[in-house]
DNA sequence: CATTTTGTTCAAAAAAACTTGAACAAAGGT
DNA sequence: ACCTTTGTTCAAGTTTTTTTGAACAAAATG
């Protein structure tokens, strides 16, 4: 090893201030925001959270996410109505600083909480509704049709009722990582 | 009530030989595919199936929705990958007629096996990626932050493995409907 | 074999979603 | 009061996704 393999290709590491498996993590959770249906930089702005021990203002996410100020700002604002991030105030510091909630339970528990949760609710209208439009409806056989189906989706909206809070339980219930107890 | 009263603007119905409360369902199921991340022309093929009690072509599903050839092939075929839809040829037809599937538990495991499953997947070989890169890494303060993280990852692999099929054996193990045991 | 029916494919058009940056507001500091 | 820092909003621009329809293939029919 002589002075010049420092410079070697296979160290790449740390090129605008995220170290390369920082860079792995960021772009596993832009896929993995995307699949839920959020935006590419919510993602992006939880995985950066996600790696750092330290609090990050929206500043420092902007530089090292190279994003917009528009998108750090929607990003951190929606991510914290998920609960899939919290802010900190340093003292005497005016500006906010980010950090990511790592427990599942909680990611989860937001995240059914602001996108299934309104789903189910918007649903019972819905159902009202289609039942508006059978009473109105000339009683041929397409209206018990119609009636049919009206009681397989109150089926379905029941079962979706009871399955959400298990969810929201499971997850998390079991062992906490065997190694190192810090918390 | 005389024989003008037929033509009241109170009794729309069926203006494209579909019912009201059809399309009330047809336009539910586009609103719900789109917050499950699938196209809305996907909703509305299988909300119009869904409604239906006989098995219907591809042709009747294009004018019935006012949809191209392409988007009923492209729907109809993925619907079908999804379990969300099957399909049936009459003896002596050559033409294909589809019928809605309206098990909620299949609904539900075909999803995730169609959706979740993969992520699960591709989630191990991203795991391994980071692991290779954490290798690699000089052995600074910010590797050990990489090997939590990626502990932490892997614990939430783990539980995700473990709820998936805990939901797609939930969903549907309860009551059937109450009323009518037509099935 | 020519024709009709049924269905697939895919490049281009249309629509929807996301990102950007400039304009604006609010809160300190000097 | 003025400047700087921090953050929000939103119209316009960009990117991505979805839809369309024309061209193609396969199978039955006369």
């Amino acid at each position: 090893m002589n002075a010049f393999s420092v410079a070697n290709s296979s160290i790449p590491q740390k090129i605008d201030g995220l170290d390369d498996w920082e860079k792995a993590i960021i772009d596993l959770f832009l896929n993995a925001a995307n699949s839920f249906g959020l935006p590419k930089s919510y993602g992006q702005i939880y995985g950066l959270l996600f790696c750092r021990n330290s609090p990050l203002a929206m500043k420092e996410v902007m530089d090292l996410l190279q994003i917009s100020k528009g998108s750090a700002s929607q990003g951190l604002r929606a991510l914290r109505k998920l609960g899939a991030i919290s802010s900190t105030f340093a003292p005497g510091e005016r500006k906010e600083r980010f950090i990511a909630e790592i427990r599942l339970r909680k990611l989860v528990s937001g995240f059914l909480r602001e996108q299934a949760d309104p789903h189910l609710e918007k649903g019972v209208e819905r159902l009202k509704q289609i039942e508006g439009l059978l009473e109105s409806s000339n009683s041929n056989d397409s209206r018990l049709r119609g009636i049919r189906r009206h009681e397989i989706l109150s089926g379905w909206h029941r079962q979706m009722s009871r399955l959400l809070p298990w969810v929201k339980m499971i997850v998390g219930k079991s062992d906490r990582l065997p190694q190192k107890n810090k918390d």
